[in-house]
Order: structure tokens, then C-alpha cells, then sequence
DNA sequence: CACTAAACGAGACGGTACGTCGAGTCTTGGA
DNA sequence: TCCAAGACTCGACGTACCGTCTCGTTTAGTG
């Protein structure tokens, strides 16, 4: 029995074959009319235009204007999830924390804030924002906390959940709100406070 | 002195003036609808019809169905905000974030994210988000916490705003992002470490 | 003993009384928003507004727009019917179309059109055009016509109808059809000829 | 040679072609509509809705109401032009007078004066109205009175358009004033004096 | 090399809601 | 009682965007 290649066997392999340039100039577009407009003001007939793609084609692929923009977001942050892990468990979240505030004080920030936003409208949305985005960066958050409770930094009881929402919560409230700016000192001076409050809950005897 | 009724002076007297029935029909209807199908897929013209009301009387008065939401909101929770004092801050604390808790966890929770929801593709809505909803409620925060300060628990010179997103953002984070319920456990356990949370940052050294 | 008031018996005369400025400023206003815009497109707020006059004032006296602009055409026309009478029957019918062409190429030309244009789709309208505008014209028509009997110019047992149709048919056609305009040249050559063709008509055999 | 499709040449044969179904649908409904409820009582959404045809269809081929019945009325109307000639040119006057008598007497005769009444507010129905329905009607009239010339029964200098209106003024008066009725005795009379009032103006010394 | 089947561009289509406008009525307080 | 101001209802307007559809036209792989 030959070897064989990844979902070849359900799909049928006959027809034209989708193009990748399509989906490449679909996203790109989709990248600049959020600059430009965001998500809101921004319609799947200009992603088409401007794209210089069929409307038709678009929907074939995607289901609808947020999960182009998530596409878009996912392909551009792929790489962001992995920090080097060092011997300090702390250290190691200090930087996870201080790497995605200053990807939210960039444009992508503008981007995960209107997903979350059209996110508590559309439940499609919120799931794929969880499963796509969100579990890899909570899986990567976790195996460093597990790497503070083998180090002995940590309870083994704690709620995982909640130890990450004490870590990431601040910093989406002032995403999501605006009350406060992303700004420099607070790229600075947040993440070490951040784990020190989950040390407080964490390690509290 | 004599008190002055407010704004009789500076506001004409003339015409006739506006029908304080329709302002509860139109609240009403929209927190009817807002109820069975959520803020955006409830429309305007449903709000008129369910009211009883002219749409052009709605429009008049509201700019958007986020603002109509958003007073229907204001006017059912404005006895939140205030939770009776005691000589112990922390305790106050405590109970106005329990307090937030159990109005997030109700059906006003949904209303409030719907609120953010939009306010991320909608700078008036934001903006009125801010003043009208949190404004008051952040304030009454930054008065306990000065009455911590006052108290010797917390160093004087700490960012009032970090404080409040120590305390409120796990909180604003599950309400959005639900990856985690707002369940009783989280009603009864997060307060107090959300606390002690904001201990470690205020008081430390 | 002195004049007595008209109606003043009837209409009982208590409170305040029908202020004739409000009238003429309203009928003003009419015309110069006629002027300017058009009937369709001018507003009865705009009316309100230009004459500085309440729209419930308005609606107490007329029924709609139409019937303002009616009565303003009417009074500013009052005159134009009386053509005095020369011992010529037909001088005085060509006088009397050369006096509504030279009206109809003016500016209450517009006017007239519009009335009769929205007399298509307003019974009010049409009937009350007919009555107050047309049916002073025709009956001193009719009057010059009977002279041309008198006189053994006409058959006594014409029909009247036919006879002004013929008159004016033609004056109408180009006021509300404007294929060819209502210039110099047909208001010095147009009433001879219609009065030569109502000959034919009314004098055959 | 072969026969050449018209316009296929030219137009750009891409896309979803125009709905030929959906075009017949809207006219029928408009044609019933106005039966139903004239010009100005029928509205655009009605006319979708009986069409079963999206209100956005139809803006994207009519501007407006007018249009719309105004092409109605073309469809229906288009073999009423044509009348065989005759050797008499005066006959062929007289049929074709008789026949737009019969036609405006008919229910058709109130969609003409209905878009003669909007074509007093809005140029551009004014302007289709003379183009699409007068101009074809115009030509075949002036071609009649043109072998009325060559026949020498007509002075061959004489202004068609004041012959037009005077053959046809009548008619349109009384089908816009309606100060007396468009009767079967009027079918019967009025055409033939109407060509005799003609002979006066146009054969005259 | 023709054939086939899906992808694609263009753009018409049904549908839903939008926010606006004007007509005409109603409700105040003041003259 | 009349009037000015202006809130109100009603109904229609024309627009915008959504997601689907129907064409005719590529563009691989297959037979």
C-alpha cells in the first residue's frame, strides 16, 4: 500500500486546482482595508476589488469577512508564539507577556480587537478565535507555568485558568477598553508585576 | 442662596417637549429585544415596531442601537455602583469586584460585552462606554483605593489605572474572551485574590 | 347705520382672531420657495420656516401645499381676466389668448404647470384648479364667444367645450409638453390663428 | 452577408446576464399597481414586492417610478403608431388622431397624464416622455402632413409644430384638465375638425 | 490532444436593514 | 382662540452590504 499524501484520498484531485495566488492577494487586501478602514467599514465587495478577485471565489474559501482578517492575523503572527525557553520559568513569562504586549501596541492590535469584537456577535468567530489564536498562546502559557511548579515555584493545585487570566487579563482589559495607553512603560514596567501577582496566588502557602 | 433647577435656564422652554413615555417604550423594547436575539441582530425597525414607536422619533434622540442599549443599560444598573462603605478598604474592594462579578454573570454581562463588542469598530460608542459606564464605576474605585492609601496599606504613589486593570482585567477578560466560565467558583475565590493581587504591586517594599 | 362685516353674525367672535399677516407671509413665502425650487421639491416646513410661521398654522388654513401655492397664484392673477370689451368679438378673443399666452410665458407659467401636474394625481386639486382658476377664464371665454353669435358670426348651437379647446388646446399643449417653446413668435401668431380655426369650426355651412 | 446581431459586438458579454424574466415581472406589476392605485398612491417597494423582485434590482435599471411605468406604457403601446397610408393624407391624419383619442380614453389614458404631471417636477421624465413617446408619434404625424404638402393640400412652408398642436392641443387638454370629458362624441367629432382647422391655418390665401 | 471538472471573473439577484425625508397631527406655553 | 416651537406617527425613499446565483472563460490533470 503506497504512501499516501495528506487528504488526497477525499479529495478529488481532478478539476483546476485552487490558486494560492488568490489567496495570498485576498489576504494582502483584506491586511490593507483594515489599515485603512477596519474591520467594520470594510466590505467583502472591496476585499474583492481591491484583491482583484471574484466575490464568488472569496466565498468559496472563506465563510465570511472576520475569518479573511483571522487568516490574514494568523499567517502574519505564526512566528511570535515561540519564546527560548531559559532555565527561569519566570524569566520565560515575563517575556511571553512583554512579546504579546508589544504585538497588541502595534497594528495587529487593532486586528485581535476587532475579532474579539465581532467576536460577541458571532459565536463562529469566537470559537475560531479560541481554538486558532488564543489555545496555541494558552498551551505555550501553560507548559512555562508547569515548568514554575517542576521548578517548585508554584502550587501543583493551581487553576490554570485563572493563573493565566491574573497574567493576560490587564493587559486585553486596556486592549478592549482603551481607558489607558498600551505605552511603552507599560511594555516595561507590567509583565514583571504580573508574575509577581500570579506568585502571590500561586505560591501562597 | 437660592438652588438653581438645573438647565431650566439655559434650555428653551418652547415647543413641545419630549415625550418621556416614548424614552421608556423605545429602552424597553430594546432591552426586550436585546434579550431574545442579541445587539446585532436586533434592528431599529424592530425597536420601533416593539415600542410602538416612530423610527424617526428614535433616530432623533439616540444616534445608534449601541446608544439606545447602552441608556438602556445605564438606567437599569445605576444603584450599582454604590456599595456602602466600611473601615476595613480592602473589604470594600472585594465586594464592589464580587458586585461587578454577579452583574457580569447575569444577563446584563451580555450587554456589557455586546457594548465593548462594538465599541472597538465604533469610536462614539467607546467613548460614551468610557464616560458613562465605566467612568463612575473607576471612579468609585480609585476613591477606595485612596482610602487604602489614606490607611497605610498601599504606597501613595501607585498608577491608579494599573491598579484598577490588577483587579478588574481577569474579569473583563472572561466576560470577553470565555475561555473560561463566570461561574460561582470564580464569584467567590477571584475577588479576594484579585486583592491580594494588587497587594503585591502596591505595598511591596 | 355702519357697514356691517360680512359673516360676522355667524362665526362667533371670541378669541384671538385670524391674523391676515400670517396669510400674506405664508402666500410670500410660497411664491419665492415656488421661485426657487420648484413646487415638488419645496417643503412645507421650508414654507413655515421662510414665512416664520408655525406649520400647525399653516394646516389650519390650508389643506397642502398645493392649495397654498394655488391661492397664491390666484391672487397675483386677479386682474389678468378682465379684458375690456370692443365692439370686435373676435379682437377680444385674440386679446384674451394673447393675455394667457403672455401669462403662461412668465413666471406664473411654472406655476400653472405644476398645478396642473399635480392635478393629475390630486382629485382636490384638479377640481379645485377647475373651479377657482379655470372656470372664471372659460365663463368670460364663453361670454366673448356668445357676442360672436350675437353678432351672426358663429353658429348659436357650437359647442361651447369644443370651441375653447379649440382656443386653447394648443396654448396648454406647449406649457405642459414643452416640445417647442412658448416664445415671441407664437404669442404674436398663434391667437389669430386660433380664432380663424375656431371659424371653421363654429361658422361652416 | 450575414446578418449581424446588434450590440453584440459591443457590449461586453461577461457576468450574470440581465434577468429578461425579472424586467417583464416589474413592468406587469407596475401596469397593475397603477391600475390599482395611480402614480402617486403606488410605491417602488410595493412594486417589488408584486413583482417578487428585490427593490435593489430595480434601482439598478429604473431611476425612479416614472421610469418605470413610463416604460410599461412603451411595451404596451408600441404597435399603436403605425397606420397604413393612405392616398388620402388627410384621412391618415384623422385615423391617426381618432386612434390616440381611443388610446387616451382607455386606461392607458391616465398613465400618459400622470407622466405629463410628474414631468412637470422632474426634467427627466419630461425629457424620456418627449423622446421615447412623443418624438415616434411626432415624426409619423409630420411625415402624414409632409404628403399632405407634396399633395398640395398644405402650403409647404408652414411651422409643423404649431400644426401638431393644433390637431393634437385639444385633445391633451381635455385629457389634462378634464373640464369636460374625453366621450365617444368626441372620438367621432373632434379629428375631423381638427384637420379642418388645420386646412385654414396651412392653406390659407 | 482532446476531454473533463473544478476554479475563476464578472456582475445580476433576493434580502435585510439602514438612516433620511416630507406630510400631516398633536402638545406645550405664551400672547 | 391663535400662534410659535417642535415632538410625534406614518410611509416611502434610495443606498449599502451580504451571501448566492448564473454566465462564460481558464487551467490543471486524465484518457
Amino acid at each position: 500500500m503506497a504512501a499516501v499524501q495528506p487528504e488526497s484520498t477525499l479529495l478529488p484531485r481532478v478539476g483546476r486546482p485552487r490558486s494560492e495566488d488568490c489567496r495570498h492577494k485576498v489576504l494582502a487586501a483584506a491586511d490593507e482595508l483594515f489599515a485603512r478602514e477596519g474591520l467594520a467599514r470594510m466590505s467583502v465587495d472591496a476585499i474583492a476589488q481591491v484583491a482583484g478577485v471574484s466575490k464568488a471565489t472569496i466565498y468559496r474559501w472563506w465563510p465570511n469577512k472576520s475569518a479573511i482578517v483571522m487568516e490574514a492575523l494568523l499567517t502574519s503572527t505564526e512566528a511570535e508564539v515561540h519564546v527560548p525557553i531559559s532555565p527561569f520559568p519566570e524569566e520565560d513569562l515575563i517575556a511571553k507577556i512583554r512579546r504579546t504586549v508589544a504585538l497588541f501596541r502595534g497594528p495587529r492590535g487593532r486586528v485581535v480587537a476587532s475579532l474579539i469584537g465581532q467576536a460577541q456577535s458571532d459565536p463562529e468567530i469566537a470559537e475560531a478565535y479560541r481554538q486558532q489564536l488564543l489555545g496555541p498562546r494558552r498551551a505555550a502559557m501553560r507548559a512555562a507555568i508547569e515548568r514554575g511548579i517542576a521548578a517548585g515555584l508554584y502550587r501543583p493545585d493551581i487553576d490554570q485558568d485563572l493563573a493565566i487570566d491574573i497574567l493576560y487579563g490587564p493587559l486585553y482589559q486596556r486592549l478592549l477598553l482603551r481607558h489607558a495607553p498600551l505605552d511603552e512603560a507599560f511594555e516595561r514596567d507590567y509583565p514583571p508585576i504580573a508574575v509577581a501577582a500570579l506568585r502571590v496566588y500561586a505560591a501562597r502557602k
